[in-house]
DNA sequence: AGGTTATCTGCAATCGTTATCAGTAACGAT
DNA sequence: ATCGTTACTGATAACGATTGCAGATAACCT
């Protein structure tokens, strides 16, 4: 009952099944009415599998994202989704930060989905040529490897954020600013330090409370309980990315470390809630949304288009929103404050 | 080159196809070694298409969610990905709350995955026999149609929850207890409405504030907008899940309505950034994770042991977690203080 | 050597669908 | 009546892999 098959509505029908298939590509047959109540009362849906067989196209693409819980990422996939289409469907595969299942599913994948939109786990994990052999056209969002320029990507300008955190809390006379990084292996950990260190020596400050850690939460608290141990503690603190932030966040709260006035911090990525904690948090943002839809619509045009077509690359623009949780250093405020006052 | 079969490797090789097949099985074959080499100098992968054709099984679960950003179904996602095993993937449909993108995706899952983990969108949009003949194994998660008797299910205690939150609240003391709810059309909309006015009755209370909302955040705000502007407004409200609590926060902030000082707010679901928040948000938590691994371990136990076991129903249990967003309300707290200093 | 297993091999059918190709029927024009 | 055109139909060969079957090869024993 469960396979029910073209040749048994044709059967069915009494005609062959060329007929059937002629009239479910939207042919015009002769017993279209007869054949349409055939494939109701039989309860038949053609088989999906059969049709990837034979077409070569399965009408799926892959999402390969690190870990689907940060809301980064479910934003990415959430835009992806939303440009997608009627006619195809997304595969998502989470790899929750393991190299070994990136590869695996990487591998599977191969003749299941049309194309692969992907954020690898780091930059260098795959030969150089992997991709390249891939045999499946590939997207890159958010991240990329060695060899990114031959491949179509949507990325932000992570240095260009990570410059606009920095100056922003170098204009508000900071001097000790740290920054929790993330891995330098990936591409926004490597940019976003990057960004941070020009900053800073086009100030002329010395890069000194740099830590590199790992986009995770636990990994922000971490770091910036490291931070806070430090003889000669940075006044100012930033985060390179949104779990790392609520990390710090908790570690602050829980050491009775007062943002911003015995700390300032400034976050990349928006939060849902930033403006709900307290102070409402500073950061830098992007549309993580519009970043899913270009890479879809980039991995859209690729596959409409053969694989020709040269590589594009999309660069989603970054936003400081000043919100509470940066002021002056402690031992500024007092002239901003007589400023004031006068 | 983009296109290597079993026969160009066979050909390559010197054998027949089916010994190439027998190897890629893991049956011991003659040229081993020589075979290998050739799947990798050509490489070659083996077409999931065909396979699934020839099979009859794909290898892929898919899991239907109304809103892949709401972080509660990330989580749900995400534990269902940790238990899916090394062999079989997960597909990922966002139905976007549309109710023509959830049936499309439906049929058009057919043939392309061996079952379906579903949280519906509401309880009745299908016709009752829908599901039953859909030929496809099913399991429900976090939410059910009408006959959802008929299949296995991964819920939480939705009415133990709501009736934890609102007995909270009342032995705080609270008489004017309003509730932001969820639609009534969906399960656990349904079943917390059910357990706060349960609750509300036990103790001898009108249910005179009871907003039937949407879960998104834009209808929390709105709801907690209109419950403000009554002119006997509660001291306390119950918002039925995550979104619309932080809604209902935005919306406590934006009138500039202290909290817990002027009204004490329960939510339903935990929130990563709870204790960020000012004050510290009390909820009801569940394991998001849990319940979405126990959806696909109903999922593969049924997929392993054939379609002719019995419907299970697991139900992750719910847990109060106080933090500070509940106080006793107003005209009582100089009560509790004067208590507390004589 | 001869016989008996044990192990491996190739052929061909098969999964469900679509594309191709050679028809056939209907119809109007000649 | 013949022809050309239009509009549809059915048989059949793919698509790329797996598998039962029967035959081939090697291994082992007497």
């Amino acid at each position: 009952m469960s396979t029910v098959t073209i040749t048994d509505v044709a059967k069915h029908v009494g005609v062959s099944v060329a007929t059937i298939s002629r009239h479910l590509s939207g042919f015009t047959v002769r017993n279209e009415e007869k054949i349409r109540q055939a494939i109701i009362d039989l309860n038949y849906r053609p088989s999906a599998a059969a049709r990837n067989l034979k077409s070569g196209r399965t009408g799926i693409i892959a999402i390969v994202v690190p870990d689907i819980t940060n809301p980064f990422f479910a934003s990415i996939v959430e835009g992806a989704e939303g440009a997608v289409g009627e006619d195809r469907m997304i595969l998502l595969v989470n790899t929750g930060d393991s190299r070994q299942r990136e590869e695996k599913a990487l591998a599977q994948l191969f003749g299941r989905v049309d194309g692969v939109i992907m954020a690898p786990l780091t930059e260098d994990e795959q030969g150089p040529s992997f991709f390249s052999q891939f045999g499946l056209p590939i997207v890159f969002v958010d991240r990329v490897t060695q060899d990114g320029e031959k491949f179509s990507t949507a990325l932000t300008d992570n240095s260009k954020g990570a410059s606009i955190a920095t100056d922003h809390l170098i204009s508000l006379g900071h001097r000790k600013i740290a920054m929790i990084s993330g891995p330098l292996s990936t591409t926004p950990g490597k940019k976003r330090a990057d960004g941070f260190k020009a900053s800073l020596k086009k100030s002329g400050l010395a890069c000194e409370y740099f830590v590199e850690s790992d986009f995770s939460e636990a990994g922000g608290y971490a770091a910036m309980c490291a931070l806070l141990e430090r003889e000669d503690a940075p006044t100012a603190v930033f985060t390179a990315n949104n779990l790392m932030t609520i990390g710090a966040l908790h570690a602050l709260r829980d050491r009775g470390v007062a943002v911003p006035d015995q700390i300032s911090i400034i976050g990349f990525d928006d939060l849902d809630f930033a403006q709900l904690i307290n102070p409402p948090l500073t950061v830098i943002a992007r549309d993580a949304r519009l970043q899913g839809a270009r890479a879809m619509e980039l991995m859209i045009k690729q596959l409409t288009s053969g694989a020709s077509t040269q590589p594009e690359h999309s660069m989603v623009d970054v936003q400081l929103i000043e919100r509470g949780s940066c002021a002056p250093p402690r031992e500024m405020q007092t002239i901003a404050f007589n400023k004031v006052d006068r």
